[in-house]
RNA sequence: CUAGGUG
């Protein structure tokens, strides 16, 4: 059973899709039970396809073998309720993560990225709140769901607070918080982030970084300074 | 053998 899961896992990693379920269906024909981690490579190759209902189908066919979803399998299907925003399938399945495992730090993640998915930053902050060690994974999703719900000045504090915990940001999180900075036209503080990014953090701004900091200045209309950047980047990229 | 955060 082991090497079918390596397989399909193998098959989903070079996209192909319709192999992987039709391995399933085989090694079933053999005979063999499916583990969790079968179900839960299926499902998570479904919700990176965007194939969401796939997904959910397959999560109500294994609890339908009895089979008991583990925290991945809870991982995976809240990542597919997050791509298409489906709060009440979410809130669904937060009540049965309750009911049955024990919240670990992951689950929780993904919680508060699928609650500012869809748009409830409320419930998003209460499960935050919940957590007892919150890693820099939990605050980048709490930080990007108020960024893309446009409450950039409340993503920016957070990050300040973050910061006087004492955690290390990393290149993810700047991104969102120069996203917020973008959205709220602040471009003194997306500037100040941005060498702060590299001079004290150390962390080499990457194309994406960059794209952001242009968007931001085009936006607030400062044009030659966002040609500045442009002409700097090859130079940088190396 | 499978797992969380960024435009």
């Amino acid at each position: 059973v082991v090497s079918w899961n390596t397989l399909i896992g193998g098959y989903v990693a070079q996209e192909h899709i319709c192999d992987a379920l039709e391995c399933f269906q085989q090694m079933q024909l053999q005979g063999l039970s499916p583990t969790v981690a079968s179900w839960n490579v299926l499902i998570e190759c479904c919700s990176l396809d965007g194939k969401t209902g796939k997904a959910l189908e397959l999560y109500a066919e294994m609890q339908h073998q009895s089979l008991l979803p583990d925290n991945i399998t809870y991982l995976s299907v809240l990542k597919s309720c997050s791509n298409i925003a489906a709060l009440e399938i979410g809130e669904r399945i937060h009540a049965q993560i309750h009911g049955i495992s024990e919240n670990n730090l992951y689950l929780h993640t993904a919680l508060i990225d699928m609650y500012g998915k869809c748009g409830s930053m409320q419930k998003a902050q209460e499960v935050f709140d919940q957590i007892s060690v919150k890693d820099l994974c939990a605050w980048t999703a709490l930080i990007a769901g108020y960024t893309q719900q446009g409450e950039s000045k409340r993503a920016l504090s957070l990050f300040d607070e973050m910061r006087d915990m004492g955690v290390q940001p990393d290149g993810v999180i700047f991104l969102s918080v120069l996203t917020a900075c973008s959205h709220a036209g602040l471009v003194h503080k997306g500037l100040k982030y941005f060498e702060n990014m590299s001079e004290v953090c150390g962390i080499t701004p990457t194309i994406e970084h960059h794209s952001s900091m242009i968007d931001l200045l085009g936006r607030a209309g400062q044009l030659e300074v966002a040609l500045d950047m442009i002409k700097r980047l090859p130079s940088k990229v190396d």
